[in-house]
RNA sequence: GGAGACGUACCCAAGUGGUUGAAGGGGUUAGUUUCGAAAACUAAUAGGAGGUGCAAGCCUCGCCGGGGUUCAAAUCCCUGCGUCUCCGCCA
């Protein structure tokens, strides 16, 4: 959430930074209601002063044998007049919020305006590699591997769906404790949160109100399947007060994710490159207002050095404003290279969300001075699976069809080196 | 799922309609004492949101959240959330 003090001091530096997000904002009805919110909040206080002061007199009133009805008659008077005023000022608040609550955050200077095509290439890592053999897609690879099912995901669950099998479920389970074992080394705290989250949660990490159409819905309790474990790590430390020395707090957490992605489909996208479930790991920093650069070059790294341990070829975006989350004020991407496409998917989002989330779920931290600042937030996957797999078994497969894995994996697959095509 | 109890400050806890910005403990911090520590004693210790002001300060709201009753609510009523206990069911 943007400070609406920030917007009612300096609306034309917020217009113009929404603007590099290719977001319209007229600020002048936030003043506007701003302007009234307060003179409400004058009226009515200064009424319950009164208010009050006169009622504290009752009890000495009764002691001295006096009759208070006269004191009685007043306050109903003020009281009658400040509910009316309350009433006003709690509208003139939704108005301002239902306003400022879908704003989404303002990106850092230094970024290009504009979606996608102002993005930057910043670096590329490992070499592209180079077939001397007509190559494979992943979804011919995982059949002939037996690694993936589609046609019984279809049956029991839907469209959009996949269900691994036998070294296809060794494989992603490989991958997601390579990042666990990884995260742990670097002193994260491991998490495993419910995947069922509140509104409030939602409302933190700033998914609602703008993006809940983009969730599942559990029916009949209010809640809703988490879409990253973001949401979750991100309401970790809702309404709480930090100590500075506490800071930065670094968590990660195993989920799947959970996300209504109907109508988005493209033909470069069959397979598991965007389905309604997929699993991911997730790491999230809580850090002082000063601490949050230094830890989104941190993250990167964390992110990207796990992308180059497992020898993929891939590249590092920084996002130009309008590509970037809503709730992030810049983003810097992982993509990895598919060659069947010959282009380039993300697998990992490093954002800093400085106090936009900060500021929904008021995680807030205590200096050496004792004042309050809201936290910065930042998250990044770490990473998610579903890019990485078929990137695997892209990028590293051979000509008589097998699929070499990853040295960092083999530990956790019992030591095997190859994945090799299963007769029918 | 059925029955009941509870939710007060960092923690425990008193408080059932009125000078309660909330007794009392514990803890924490500072001091006295001590060579130092422990103990004892003394003192301080409501966090937060908002308004106003250059500031000191002043004001409003805060006893889980929301609504209501009343001249007046931590205290009564309704509701949401949460915790606990017993019973049932169960991985």
């Amino acid at each position: 959430m943007i400070d609406v003090k920030l917007i009612v001091e300096k609306p034309e530096e917020v217009k113009k930074a929404l603007k590099k997000k290719l977001w319209d904002f007229d600020p002048s009805k936030v003043i506007e209601l701003d302007k009234k919110r307060k003179e409400l909040i004058k009226q009515t206080e200064a009424n319950k002063a009164e208010q009050n002061k006169l009622s504290a007199l009752v009890p000495q009133y009764k002691k001295e044998g006096k009759d208070p009805k006269e004191i009685f008659t007043k306050v109903k008077e003020l009281a009658s007049k400040n509910k009316e005023g309350e009433v006003e000022l709690k509208k003139v608040e939704k108005e301002i919020f239902d306003i400022v609550a879908e704003l989404p955050n303002l990106p850092d200077d230094d970024l290009l305006s504009g979606g996608k095509e102002n993005n930057k290439v910043i670096k590329e890592v490992n070499q592209k590699p180079n077939f001397k053999f007509k190559i494979k897609d992943h979804v011919e690879l995982a059949k002939s591997l037996g690694l993936v099912d589609y046609d019984r995901a279809a049956k029991i669950s839907g469209e959009g769906t996949w269900i691994y099998t036998d070294e296809g479920a060794e494989l992603e389970w490989a991958l997601i404790n390579y990042f666990i074992s990884t995260h742990l080394k670097n002193g994260y705290h491991f998490i495993l949160p419910p995947h069922m989250l509140n509104e409030e949660s939602g409302f933190g990490a700033g998914q609602f109100p703008k993006f809940k159409n983009a969730v599942f819905h559990v029916e009949g309790n209010n809640k809703f399947l988490l879409p990253t474990a973001e949401t979750a790590l991100v309401n970790f430390h809702r309404n709480e007060i930090l100590k500075e020395s506490d800071l930065p707090r670094k968590y990660f957490a195993y989920t799947p994710c959970y996300r209504q992605e109907a109508g988005s489909y493209r033909t470069e996208e069959r397979g598991m490159i965007r389905g309604y479930q997929f699993n991911k790991v997730e790491i999230v920093q809580y850090t002082t207002e000063e601490g949050s650069d230094k830890a989104f070059e941190e993250m990167i790294n964390v992110a990207s050095g796990l992308v180059e341990k497992l020898g993929l070829h891939f590249r590092l975006s920084k996002l130009a404003a309008a590509d970037c989350s809503h709730s992030m004020a810049r983003t810097t991407d992982i993509e990895v290279y598919l060659p069947s496409i010959g282009i380039y998917k993300e697998v990992s989002s490093a954002s800093n969300a400085r106090s936009y989330q900060a500021r929904r779920t008021m995680a807030r931290y205590k200096d050496k001075d004792g004042k309050t600042h809201y936290c910065h937030t930042l998250n990044a996957s770490g990473l998610a699976t579903s890019r990485l797999f078929p990137a695997i078994l892209e990028q590293f497969q051979q000509e008589d069809g097998s699929v070499i894995i990853p040295e960092v994996l083999r530990p956790f697959m019992g030591g095997k080196t190859k994945l090799t095509p299963k007769k029918k």
